[in-house]
DNA sequence: ATGTGTTCCTGTCCGC
DNA sequence: TGCGGACAGGAACACA
């Protein structure tokens, strides 16, 4: 479910609440998501002041106090939900937990959050901040596209030869990680590039202007706050808006929107995973 | 090495 | 209304 943008504005509306805050209480309602929980998580957890939450990927980072960072996945159908307020706020009590309530974090200043995930594919670890980008799901990440190090010398570096789709190139994490498959749709469709094109055969020409079309793509789900399908809510529970702005992504049988452009938005299926596009004007 | 298919899990929607 | 099947923002893993 959430992408770079979704994971960005969860991060952005979280870190108020719980930058500088103190872990009064981790409940822990299952041993695991996709994969177990640390068995001590809970003991670790509690105590410490979350000093920085930071984003790799889709991945979320919180750095303790003690020298350890939480990693925090959403999968699918994983939310965060800010669910207690802030002394000096409306004071109410909170809710009781929902059903696929997994983990809870109440904080010293009354403040609560709420990880929701009912299809269970995302992970939470807790690991050596020192160690943290040496973990197993961290290590083999690709550049982050709204950083330095992704640009069109190192896309043409990683499509070079490649006969994959580039469609699946770009989903794929170690070439570049935090697109999904939305803005990856999104993203060729703004390019006029077909996603069924084999990622080496792409000009180093179109791959100059495909990079910042990825970055503007990005840039622009983060501004409206990421695109809520069915489950992605922010950390306040509103929704995003940028599924509004979508030119291709579930819009299969529309008219594309791509000025001079009579084509009709299909649907074909690439690895597995849907893929949405204009015929007419992506080649 | 590289590309593809399967799998984890729950919920929703659509056609009959 | 009920029932079955397709499909959903991800990505590790097994296998050709």
């Amino acid at each position: 479910m959430p992408e770079l943008p979704e994971v960005e504005t969860v991060r952005q509306g979280l870190v108020p609440v719980v930058e500088g805050s103190v872990i009064s209480a981790a409940e822990i309602r299952r041993p695991d998501l996709r994969w177990p929980f640390p068995i001590d998580m809970k003991e670790r957890l509690e105590g410490q002041t979350i000093q920085k939450l930071r984003r790799r990927a889709k991945y979320i980072l919180a750095d303790m106090s003690g020298g350890e960072t939480m990693i925090i996945h959403l999968g699918m159908s994983g939310r965060i939900l800010i669910s207690g307020v802030m002394e000096g706020d409306f004071h109410y009590e909170p809710s009781m937990p929902q059903k696929h309530d997994h983990f809870i974090l109440d904080f010293e200043n009354g403040a609560r959050i709420v990880f929701n995930d009912p299809r269970r594919f995302g992970a939470i670890d807790l690991v050596e901040t020192e160690y943290a980008a040496q973990h197993k799901l961290l290590i083999n990440l690709g550049p982050e596209p709204l950083g330095n190090k992704f640009d069109d010398v190192h896309l043409q570096a990683k499509f070079k030869n490649r006969k994959m789709p580039v469609k699946s190139a770009l989903l794929d994490q170690k070439i570049v990680a935090g697109l999904g498959n939305i803005y990856v749709c999104e993203a060729l469709h703004r390019s006029g590039i077909s996603p069924l094109r084999k990622a080496g055969s792409i000009s180093s020409e179109r791959i100059g202007k495909l990079v910042p079309v990825i970055r503007n793509v990005l840039t622009d789900a983060i501004a409206a706050g990421g695109s809520s399908l069915k489950d992605y809510r922010k950390a306040d529970g509103e929704l995003g808006y940028f599924q509004h702005a979508f030119t291709v992504y579930d819009r299969e049988g529309n008219a594309c929107q791509t000025a001079g452009c009579k084509g009709k938005i299909a649907r074909i299926v690439q690895s597995g995973r849907s893929t949405f596009y204009c015929p007419q004007c992506q080649r």
